[in-house]
DNA sequence: GTCATATTCAAGGACTCCATTGAATATTTG
DNA sequence: CAAATATTCAATGGAGTCCTTGAATATGAC
C-alpha cells in the first residue's frame, strides 16, 4: 500500500485548519470577524489581549489561510477568507454545544440569566417582517451594521438606545439582534426596552446566521 | 460589560472540539470511524501507530465528546458519537482543501497519479443505478460493507478482486467505491479492472458522502 | 485460579504553543 | 526629514502536546 509518511503528511495538512481554530482567543477572533473586517487594534480590544499577542494569533490564522488582509494607510484589516470559514466555525460551535461537557454552564456564566427575556426565532421574525408589524433593531456597532444587516433593520448601537427610545414607535413590537447567541448586546437592549415598558424580544441568534440562511440582507447606512 | 474571564472560558470550551481534531493522527481516526465502529487495535493498525498511543488519542476524542465506546468482551469499540461529527470533519476537509497551502501536492503524493483513472460523480452514479446498467463494487473491508453500503453494491474487498473477476459480468460498466476521495482502494480496483479489459471507473468520493447526501443505502451482508 | 488478549495507565524527553516584553518596521502627518 | 501611529518581530519562561516505554488492569478461555 501507499507509504505511511505521505498519508501522515496529508492528514497533518488536513488538520491544519482545526489547529488554527484550536485556541479560545483565535476562536473569538473568527467569531468577531464573522461580522466583517476589522483592524488589529480593534480586534485586540475585542478579545481583551495585547496588540502583539493578537497580531500573532492573526498571523497564525493567516498562515492557515482562514483570513486575509488588506492594508489601508497605516492600518491592516483582517477578514475571513471565505464564507466556508464561517460555516466551519458555526459547525464547530454546534458540535461543541452538542458534545462538550459543561458548555451550557459556561455559557450562562457568561451571558447571564436569560429566563426573563422574550426570544424569537429566525422563522418567526421573517413572518413578522413579512406582515410588517415589527420594528427590528440592530444593536451592534455601526460599522458592523454598515457591513451588512437584516433588511429593514434600524441601526441603534446599544449605547445610543436610551437616548433614542423616543424615536421608536411605542406601540410596536420591537425585536433586537446582534452578533449571535453568545453576544449579550441584544440581551441588554431587550432589558432596557422592557424596563421602559416596551414589548421587546431578542432574535435567538444573530446576523451571521440570518445571512447564511440566505434571508434578506442589506448593506450600507 | 460582562467579565473577560467568563468569556474566555466559554470560547476555550467552544474551541475544545477543534483541539480534539487538531492532530493528524486523530483526524485519521475520525476519518476511519466514519466507516463505522472499530476496536482500538484495529484503529492502531489503520493509522500506523502503537496501540498505547492510539488509545491515548482515542481517549482525547472521548473527553471532547466526539466519540463513544462500547465494550464487547475483551475488546472496546469506538464510534463517532453523532453524525454531527462526520459533518464537522467533512467541513474541515473542505476548508483545508480550499485554504491550506500545498494540500493538493500532498494529496497526489499520497494517492498517486489519478489522471489515467475514469471517475464518476454521485449524481452520475445515481442515474446509472436508476437505469440499471452498472455494476457497483464496494471494495472496502467486509465489516465496513456490512455497516452500510450503497444500495445494490456488491462487496468485493480489494484483496479478493482478482480471484472474483470471473464473477463480474464482462460486458457491464463497473464502478468501484471505497472510503472517500483520499482512499486508494477504489483506485487500485479500477486499475486492476482496466488492466483486465473491463470498463471501470471510480466514484469520486466514498460511502460517507453518499450516505450523508441521503442517497439510498443498505446495511448487512 | 491461571493464562492470554485487549486496553489503559504513568512517566519521561523532545517539541510546540502561548502570553509577555521590548525593540523594529512601515505608513501617514506635519 | 522627524514625529506619531499601527503593526510586526524576536526572545523568553511556563504550560501543554506527542510518542515511546514498560507496567497495570480487565475480561474471557481453559
Amino acid at each position: 500500500m501507499a507509504d505511511h509518511a505521505a498519508k501522515q503528511a496529508l492528514f497533518d495538512a488536513l488538520a491544519e485548519s482545526a489547529k488554527a481554530l484550536a485556541n479560545g482567543r483565535r476562536a473569538e477572533l473568527i467569531d468577531v470577524l464573522m461580522q466583517g473586517e476589522r483592524s488589529v487594534e480593534d480586534l485586540a480590544l475585542e478579545i481583551d489581549q495585547t496588540v502583539a499577542n493578537t497580531s500573532q494569533h492573526l498571523q497564525r490564522l493567516l498562515r492557515a489561510g482562514l483570513v486575509r488582509t488588506r492594508r489601508d494607510g497605516t492600518r491592516i484589516f483582517y477578514d475571513l477568507s471565505s464564507p466556508l470559514v464561517s460555516t466551519l466555525w458555526r459547525t464547530m460551535r454546534r458540535v461543541a454545544e452538542a458534545h462538550v461537557e459543561g458548555l451550557e454552564r459556561l455559557a450562562t456564566a457568561y451571558v447571564g440569566d436569560r429566563s426573563g427575556l422574550d426570544t424569537m426565532t429566525r422563522d418567526q421574525l421573517r413572518e413578522r417582517l413579512r406582515a410588517g408589524d415589527v420594528v427590528v433593531l440592530d444593536v451592534r456597532p455601526p460599522a458592523e451594521y454598515a457591513a451588512g444587516h437584516i433588511r429593514g433593520a434600524v441601526s441603534v448601537p446599544l449605547g445610543d438606545l436610551r437616548a433614542r427610545l423616543r424615536d421608536i414607535d411605542s406601540g410596536a413590537r420591537v425585536v433586537a439582534y446582534c452578533r449571535g447567541s453568545y453576544c449579550v448586546y441584544a440581551d441588554e437592549a431587550v432589558r432596557l426596552l422592557t424596563a421602559a415598558g416596551r414589548d421587546a424580544a431578542r432574535l435567538e441568534d444573530g446576523f451571521p446566521e440570518w445571512a447564511s440562511a440566505r434571508l434578506p440582507v442589506e448593506r450600507g447606512v
